[in-house]
DNA sequence: GTCTATAATAAGATAGAC
DNA sequence: GTCTATCTTATTATAGAC
């Protein structure tokens, strides 16, 4: 139905796309909210008025662009689980689960194919804003893909019980929504500036390690000083 | 110099209280960007230009509600920091340090003459908008206490690398940060609902191990398959 | 499909009476 | 100190010519 290069000003078939690439790189900058319909249409070079047109609201707008990357990325990471799962024999070691979770996201990241690299940056924004503009989208984006991942990380750890990997679930997205949201809080911790703060692979380099030690840690003692029990199977470090 | 009950329409002294704290409590719900001047007088009962008359414009109203929270809080830690350090003989193990950072926020949760109870959220609210009203607010109010940290947590894991280091107290916070926003976020993660997420004092007891071993985790492999070095003391689990 | 022009709303800020 | 009324600005969204 759409046109094919006609009479319009413009080329045509690509102000959609102009807009949402613009939109991302905005969004990720800004954050949602922060950005205007404006701002967005003067990056895609566009006539303001193009945004209702193609997509009826700014908030039809957001959820396009999350869609397009949240929706291939946790399918991404779910046929990485199920292949890492087919391969192997026994329940996953952790830190390959967070290799299925992160490795996905890393090579969206880099493919030249979109044009600033840094989507993972948007998903941490995503996460960043919930109340905002996806208070019952991401969910559903994101619900499937959880409760494969909390599957997975419970063959793994069979003995934690399921209300704490729930937490620890929490805590582990909660880290790598910050890390993605990047620029602005990375400055909050050091006076130093962290090293490779624009280099995705060495951020998942050094995230996998602490996730996994964190999700494998003993668990706290009830509320008295009874010793620790072990939570997981704890691959590296079983005695 | 401010009055002491005069001839004002209300009782007087207590706008400028009032409105903080239905800042505050409106901040927290739903985020410093979101919420208008106009959502904040409605909330405190008093006039749309006195947030003017009082603070002079809405960044400062801002700054205002963050500095009572925030300067407190973090001199608070420092201080159990100095205390812990004190009394013991070597270095902190890394679960006293994060106990420093994060009693002083729970109690502070708790304290009965703060309304709201959850002042947890705001600070959480804090860290999730960096970009907005806190650019270069927050890093002066945090650049004390992180630094603070980071030479406790580097004493207590001489071995690993600042680098490293910096990258996961960047990660803690960030788990922090995620876990006290509260409300949306959590219904992401689970299915069922995450159990006892009101409870500030037992999401502490479950945050702390979790970072405790992500801090102390083996650091990753440069690149290739070489072994793992030992990062901290390991003061639990070394052989 | 694209554009100009404009409507409709909501925001932060102020002036001036009381 | 507080209030009403208003200004200015920025936003999303639409109507209608081309």
């Amino acid at each position: 139905m759409a046109s094919v290069g006609r009479s319009g000003p413009k080329p045509g078939v690509e102000t959609r796309e102009r807009l949402l690439a613009a939109a991302e790189s905005l969004f990720m900058e800004q954050g949602f909210r922060s950005t205007s319909l404006r701002e967005i249409t003067a990056r895609a070079k566009v006539n303001l008025a193009a945004v209702n047109y193609h997509f009826g609201s700014k908030d039809a707008l957001v959820r396009e662009v999350l869609q397009r990357r949240l929706g291939p990325l946790n399918e991404a990471r779910v046929q990485y689980l199920d292949r890492l799962e087919a391969e192997a024999s026994g329940p996953l070691p952790v830190e390959r689960i967070l290799e299925a979770l992160l490795l996905p996201a890393l090579r969206l990241s880099r493919n030249p194919l979109e044009h600033g690299s840094t989507v993972l940056r948007l998903l941490g924004r995503a996460f960043s804003e919930p109340g905002d503009y996806m208070k019952d989208f991401l969910p559903d984006q994101y619900r499937v893909a959880a409760r494969r991942f909390q599957q997975a990380l419970g063959r793994a750890m069979p003995h934690l019980p399921e209300s704490e990997l729930v937490w620890r679930m929490h805590f582990t997205f909660g880290a790598i929504a910050y890390v993605m949201a990047g620029d602005d809080a990375l400055q909050l911790v050091a006076s130093c500036q962290a090293p490779e703060a624009d280099n995705p692979e060495a951020i998942v380099r050094r995230l996998v390690p602490f996730l996994a030690a964190g999700l494998q840690a003993p668990t706290a003692p009830p509320l008295d000083g009874s010793p620790p029990t072990l939570a997981g199977t704890l691959p590296r470090r079983a005695a």
